[in-house]
RNA sequence: UCCGGUGUAGCUCAGCAGGUAGAGCAGGUGGCUGUUAACCACCGGGUCGGGGGUUCGAGUCCCUCCGCCGGAGCCA
């Protein structure tokens, strides 16, 4: 006998088959009979088992399932006499394998995304957290084919750094000292020399410097990993565990480099929408906005280019009153940002050329020599969803740029020796992969797009 | 971390001139029905986020801590 998938049973009928799942309502007939809506995670439909009162079990067992239990059940597929659906699964046995009494905490009713959060263990037993945990792993393949036909080699970069800034930021310490007894040194600091690793070490906040070594022996390469970021953020677009993907390409200019991000973006979120489209019309539904005609739009329009100079004078001319005032040299603030993407342009906008003063030591100095080969990818509602550049592969410079950085450059030689022996052109991006499920899902909360969140405060589970 | 809001039954919420708490859903019982967030009746269920204070009396006012939500900063 077939063990199906919930899914697949509309092309079995007439078939004996069997199905497992959770149960997600119970309603009896006095007919003597009773419906079942049994979801196993295959899609975002239930399939109505019925359960007639001659099974051996239906007054010890069927009539006692509560929302959340296990069953397994043997039937056979049938033409529905219901309307709302077009086929269900007359039992011939039921197994309860799990019970699940009053105090199951999900109800045929709605609940409030916050709760569900307190309660991400059973959470993924909803219909909108199933369909994004669906969609997550399709937009997570997605990726990875995206990059293979497109021949990069998917790179493990190491989640333990010693790099003590990879310029991004706040980083968990990794130790396996005794925080009660420190070892120390004479001049009384502690003597990370005594650790696991004989120094100082954190988790990573980015693969790049790693991945750059490999684009510039492979070409062109990608990670897709675990990132973490000890920065104290409470938003609905931070984590401090989220993951990362991170190309990175050979000989690839600013230019190749965005419309690589852009034709990135696009594949990804036309697969997921082709591929998913009971679970993306389910959330869509949810959102309180048009995500559909949002992704279909953005998907078929060119995204718009410009350099952060013509941003700035964008922002000025607007007659727009913002809280923080527009000036070249000051960093674009998320009002800017969404101004451009969202009411400028209404669609995706790169941002390229950022002053130096305020962007990372490994971006390519422009020939002004006050701008950067940097680029911001802004979407509507999320903003930067894409943050990369074109590296500095020019060895005098980069040591200058990590000198007025304050980096040392001891520190950081297996990462210049690449600007020493062959040094190439390289450009890369970051994309917050959970901000890309933010906005191909319309979840409003990036601590909803990831099975077990990590934030401020969080660590549950 | 900053600004604003909020925290009441298992869940979603109401209560507010300070006078010892209420609805719907869930659960139990009964009725009814190829039902579909089923429906009808009855029943059980609360240290009103924690701590402190003002008051004869605090869910309601004040202080403080914590969580949550929105926005900001940091960024992906």
């Amino acid at each position: 006998m077939n063990l199906l998938s919930a899914s697949s049973a509309a092309s079995f009928v007439g078939q004996q088959v069997l199905i497992q799942g959770w149960v997600r309502t119970r309603r009896d007939s006095k007919g003597g009979f009773s419906f079942l809506e049994v979801n196993d995670g295959s899609a975002l439909a239930s399939l109505q088992v019925i359960a007639d009162q001659k099974l051996a079990n239906y007054e010890s067992e069927i009539l006692k399932i509560g929302v959340g239990a296990c069953v397994t059940v043997r039937g056979t597929v049938v033409e529905s006499k219901g309307q709302k659906q077009a086929i269900e699964l007359s039992a011939e046995e039921v197994t309860v394998l799990g019970s699940a009494d009053a105090t199951y905490p999900l109800q045929k009713k709605g609940h409030s995304l916050e709760f569900l959060r307190s309660i991400a263990h059973l959470r993924a037993r909803t219909n909108t957290f199933g369909a994004v945990a669906r969609v997550r792993s399709a937009m997570a393949f997605a990726i990875h084919d995206y990059f293979r036909k497109n021949g990069f080699v998917y790179l493990h970069t190491p989640i333990i750094t010693a790099s003590d800034c990879e310029g991004a930021g706040a980083m968990f310490r990794v130790s396996t000292l005794d925080p009660e007894k420190l070892p120390r040194t004479p001049q009384g600091s502690v003597d990370f020399s005594q650790d696991f690793f004989s120094r100082a070490t954190s988790l990573t906040v980015s693969g790049q410097l790693e991945a750059e070594t490999y684009a510039l022996a492979l070409g062109k390469v990608y990670t897709f990993g675990p990132t973490f970021r000890a920065e104290n953020s409470n938003t609905s677009r931070h984590l401090a565990e989220f993951w990362m993907v991170e190309p990175e390409m050979a000989f690839f200019d600013l230019d190749m480099n965005a419309a690589l991000a852009e034709d990135f973006l696009k594949t990804v979120l036309r697969t997921v929408l082709v591929g998913c489209p009971e679970d993306m019309g389910f959330l869509a539904s949810r959102a309180d906005y048009p995500v559909h005609e949002t992704l279909q739009h953005i998907i078929e329009s060119p995204f718009e280019r410009l350099s952060y100079t013509d941003a700035v004078a964008i922002l000025q001319k607007s007659g727009k009153k913002f809280d923080y005032p527009v000036a070249w040299g000051q960093p674009l603030q998320t009002e800017h940002e969404r101004f451009l993407t969202e009411q400028e342009f209404k669609r995706p906008v790169i941002v390229t050329g950022y002053p130096k003063e305020f962007t990372a030591f490994y971006m390519r100095l422009n020939e002004d020599g006050k701008t950067v080969r940097a680029m911001d990818v802004l979407v509507p509602r999320i903003g930067e969803i894409i943050g990369g550049s074109q590296r500095e592969e020019r060895y005098d410079r980069l040591v200058a740029r990590m000198q007025e950085a304050g980096l040392n450059t001891a520190e950081y030689e297996w990462y210049l020796a690449t600007r020493r022996y062959g040094s190439a052109p390289h450009a890369g991006f970051g994309l917050g992969f959970e901000r890309l499920i933010q906005f191909a899902t319309g979840m409003e909360n990036i601590r909803d797009v990831i099975p077990f969140p990590r934030y401020p405060q969080h660590a549950e589970f």
